[in-house]
DNA sequence: TAGCAGTCAATATC
DNA sequence: GATATTGACTGCTA
């Protein structure tokens, strides 16, 4: 088959290239893709696979991140719309007419294109899509390129920025030349730099060539372009070599190396030297063009007309005597390696780079602004939780890459040295000359230490006001980014000091209350609705957009801390199921039916819980009652440091201790879970029939007349018993700030937002029963979702078992009815919310799935096998009481419910809070 | 339009 | 002062 002829002679590259992989791979998707039309042989080769599922395809395009939008626009001429369109519902080849078939006409050609791929992964970054549509011949031969690169890498002259050549589409023959070597040298000549990027592709072509060894021998003084073209060259050597343990030798090797150079002062002298000046000049006026109010999202990727634009803003290392530096790359060409780059070991680079920095008292700040261009804040994210390689964008994966370049480059350290001296004396001048000092003194100074800065990685010292006050980083000149940056002029004036800033955006700061009823929420369901979310939103006084905030960024890192967990190879059976994916496709299964009065039994639960904990841990400390509010830590309304919401603590001790008591006595959970239990605390009856076990919607009705009366008695217990104790019901956030600003507006956690709720009507959210199956199915639609985001995956990563599985299941609900998609994913949903709740609540309520009417078959049998278990690794309901600890077998249970790793997530913030407590 | 990746920067914590 | 945390945001995708 053509296909599979393709493969193999594409395997020929694979070995050496993952961008060939990519590109194998993805042929083999277009070839599946243009097969499933039915095209004739002459268009595609006799014999094609037919029948290949549409979905898969689909899959296979978004696994390999070529976006369907980058793929319409610039190889088929289509939007994305047509393109998925395409893709779901391709037509047979028959019933297309001569306009029709010219995308698939137009595939065949880009498929035959062995370059294409790669070239169009590149372009995603940079290279305008229009002329990828130009025709003409590719650049190709690996070797010669090589040749040709090599010579000019090792040649300290450069092609003036401006030159045509460099211009990305255009070629001497007209064509456009997409190469990855003409890619990449496009993108280095924009630069005035030659090569690097090109001998990478050229490398990753298999020829063995070896700059390390060329290099490692080297003593006399090196060109700036010389030794720009050295660490690239070791870099990619290094990368290009699939096994990770030759990086760290690469690595070693580097220091190694760096050790030798550092000793040479003429280095210094020839980067400053006029004669690499050109290359100098455009890598230092390129980063900082790179940087500067041209910036794209993260200011480290410049358009090659912002490189252009910006070669001699005056600020380059010949005024300042900092050495161009390797890893300031421009962002093409960092992609370029990123691309091909098939493995880092993104951890060993952080520790590695941690050792660098305390090893020589660097701090994450002025590292993150001169070498990688980011925030104090991102680099310690990437720092102390890095991804996994497989698992970054290309643009994630840039970081890493400078990372690489950084410690390849010899002078790194001296560098970042230089700069810290530099700013120090900055600084201490302008307060010497009576400047304030701002935040932008700190980062960077309006003096040469700020352009000596922005030398480090190219940025330009034009431009972005930034005002945010305490910005410090003149490459987070992300223009189109919400924080404006503090940047400086070129002049030296700080426009941070010469307009006025603005007051600091104040960041809402959750209760603990709120924080733990959105834990729970979560538990229950990461993806909730919209109407959920406005539930939420008014039960906790939030904005709609803070909670979506909130889940979003607790998605977020949940998954980070999956990744990180998964990342260990001995976790092989975690990364199948609780990976990313999973977090990001199969975590979606949960309820989406968060019922109100579910989440706020539950969450009164959890309040009390944690009022109890907190009251064992604060026994032996402080007086148990009237909490102060002032000063301590979680200056708990009752026994302890956890601050209950008016609901609860103005309930009688002893009817929230009803609640743990229930537990304690046995009763069965759907008690709890369909109100009966706010019945039997406040007295109000019995139970509307609709509250019967296994009802999965509530009838609010009731619940609000209730709400009517908790609200009473909530505002009675203000008057009484929190009366004096305002600032817990505001939160523990308050006694938690020091300048004593206002908290997160949690005014009355819970109950006044539940009094509210009744004429809000919190009714729409019991639509789990009460949602027509049209909507449940859009839900269940939305909730397969695919991640939209680009993803540079790794393939093995990626075709997990869990996946696989997931993808099975997703398939067999395909051929469900609706109605018995519905059914099963009720169950589903039943017994997740069961899972969620045991381990949120610590288990505190024994579980019981067919007591809760959640299943009664043996369907799902996945679900099943999950639920025992659980069931298995259960305690005895005794144990569990106030003991939220997970044990590690339920923490590394291959269930894929968040509810796990929202749990590691609670003890760790219990932990963090238990130590706060011990702190206080 | 929802969700994801990446990031900033205010704030907390060490 | 350095680092970690986290709410908020942009840009992109399906």
């Amino acid at each position: 088959m053509y296909s599979l002829q393709c493969c193999s002679s594409s395997e020929t590259h694979n070995s050496s290239s993952n961008g060939y992989l990519l590109f194998s791979f993805f042929k083999q998707i277009m070839l599946a893709f243009v097969s499933l039309t039915c095209p004739p042989p002459s268009l595609i080769a006799p014999n094609s696979p037919v029948g290949v599922r549409g979905s898969r395809v689909k899959e296979q395009l978004s696994q390999y991140s070529i976006s369907q939008r980058l793929f319409g626009e610039s190889v088929l001429g289509l939007s994305q719309g047509s393109v998925s369109d395409l893709l779901a519902r391709p037509k047979p080849w028959h019933m297309l007419t001569q306009k029709g078939r010219e995308p698939f006409i137009r595939m065949k050609i880009f498929l035959e294109d062995e370059n294409a791929v790669h070239k169009l992964v590149a372009s995603q970054y940079k290279i305008a899509p229009e002329k990828l549509m130009r025709t003409g011949g590719y650049s190709g031969s690996s070797q010669s390129a090589l040749k040709n690169t090599v010579a000019k890498m090792m040649t300290p002259t450069s092609m003036p920025a401006t030159s045509p050549a460099m211009s990305v589409g255009g070629n001497s023959t007209g064509g456009m030349d997409l190469s990855p070597n003409s890619l990449a040298h496009s993108a280095m000549a924009l630069h005035g730099l030659r090569g690097p990027a090109s001998a990478l592709a050229s490398l990753t072509h298999g020829t063995g060539m070896d700059l390390n060894s060329s290099l490692s021998g080297r003593t006399s003084p090196i060109p700036t372009g010389l030794t720009y073209g050295a660490t690239l060259a070791h870099f990619m050597s290094a990368q290009s070599s699939l096994n990770q343990r030759n990086l760290a030798s690469h690595m070693a090797q580097q220091h190694q190396h760096q050790q030798q150079l550092h000793q040479s002062p003429v280095l210094v002298k020839s980067e400053k030297n006029s004669g690499s000046a050109s290359v100098s000049k455009s890598l230092s006026g390129t980063q900082l063009g790179g940087h500067n109010n041209n910036t794209t999202s993260n200011g480290m990727t410049p358009s090659p007309m912002d490189d252009n634009s910006t070669p001699s803003a005056g600020h380059g290392l010949s005024g300042s005597g900092i050495p161009t530096l390797a890893y300031s790359l421009p962002a093409h060409s960092v992609y370029e390696l990123a691309a091909l780059t098939q493995e880092l070991d993104t951890q060993g680079m952080t520790t590695k780079i941690k050792e660098v920095l305390l090893a020589n008292n660097i701090g994450q700040k002025i590292f993150g602004e001169a070498v990688l261009g980011l925030s104090q804040g991102s680099v310690s994210e990437l720092l102390s939780k890095p991804k996994p390689w497989h698992m970054l964008s290309i643009k994630g994966r840039e970081p890493f890459i400078r990372m690489q370049l950084w410690l390849s480059d010899p002078r790194s350290i001296e560098h970042i040295q230089r700069l810290k001296t530099e700013r120090r004396e900055a600084g201490k001048r302008r307060r010497d000359l009576g400047f304030p000092m701002s935040a932008a003194d700190t980062a960077g100074p309006n003096s040469n230490a700020s352009s000596n800065t922005n030398s480090f990685m190219g940025g330009d010292n034009s431009s972005n006001d930034g005002s945010m006050g305490g910005s410090p980083s003149p490459y987070s000149g992300n223009a189109s980014h919400h924080q404006a940056t503090s940047l400086t002029t070129g002049a030296g004036a700080s426009l941070s000091s010469s307009s006025p800033s603005p007051a600091k955006k104040q960041r809402i700061l959750f209760s603990d209350q709120q924080k733990e009823a959105l834990k729970l929420a979560f538990s229950l369901d990461p993806y909730p609705s919209t109407s959920v979310m406005e539930f939420l939103g008014q039960e906790l006084n939030l904005s709609t957009r803070t909670i979506t905030n909130w889940f979003h960024n607790h998605r977020m890192r949940l998954k980070q801390q999956q990744s990180n967990a998964v990342d260990c190879p001995a976790k092989e059976e975690i990364s199948s199921s609780a990976s990313p994916a999973a977090m990001a496709n199969g975590g979606r299964e949960s309820s989406g039916q968060i019922d109100p009065m579910h989440f706020r039994l539950l969450f009164h639960q959890r309040l009390f819980e944690m009022q109890v904990a907190a009251g064992e841990d604060a026994s032996g400390h402080h007086a148990a009652t009237g909490g102060s509010g002032s000063g301590g830590h979680h200056p708990g309304a009752g026994a302890g440091g956890i601050n209950l919401p008016a609901s609860l603590a103005g309930l009688p001790p002893q009817l929230a201790g009803n609640l743990n008591m229930m537990a304690s006595l046995g009763m069965p959970y759907p008690f709890y879970a369909t109100g009966m239990l706010s019945q039997f605390c406040m007295g109000l009856g019995n139970p509307s029939p609709d509250m019967a076990p296994g009802a999965e919607g509530l009838d609010l009705t009731l619940a609000r007349q209730r709400v009517a009366a908790l609200a009473q008695s909530d505002s009675e217990a203000e008057e009484s018993d929190c009366e004096s104790d305002t600032s817990s019901r505001t939160g523990p956030t308050t006694t938690h700030r020091r300048d004593g600003r206002a908290p997160a507006k949690m005014a009355s956690p819970l109950m006044t937002a539940m009094a509210s709720a009744k004429t809000t009507g919190g009714n729409h959210l019991s639509m789990s029963s009460q949602e027509e199956p049209a909507a449940q199915a859009a839900r269940s639609s939305r909730r397969s979702r695919k991640p939209a985001a680009p993803q540079w995956v790794n393939p093995h990563w990626q075709q997990n078992s869990a996946t696989r599985e997931r993808d099975r299941l997703e398939s067999e609900d395909g051929r469900d009815s609706s109605e018995e998609r519905d059914k099963k994913k009720a169950k589903l949903l039943s017994s997740r919310f069961h899972h969620s709740v045991d381990a949120n609540l610590n288990n505190f309520v024994e579980t019981d799935a067919k007591t809760a009417g959640g299943r009664s078959s043996a369907e799902d049998d996945k679900y099943d096998n999950d639920e025992d278990e659980d069931d298995e690794e259960d305690e005895p309901a005794s144990n569990k009481f106030n003991h939220r600890h997970v044990s590690p077998s339920r923490r590394s249970s291959p269930s894929p419910s968040p509810s796990s790793d929202e749990d590691k997530m609670d003890d760790e913030s219990e932990a963090k809070d238990d130590d706060n407590n011990e702190h206080s």
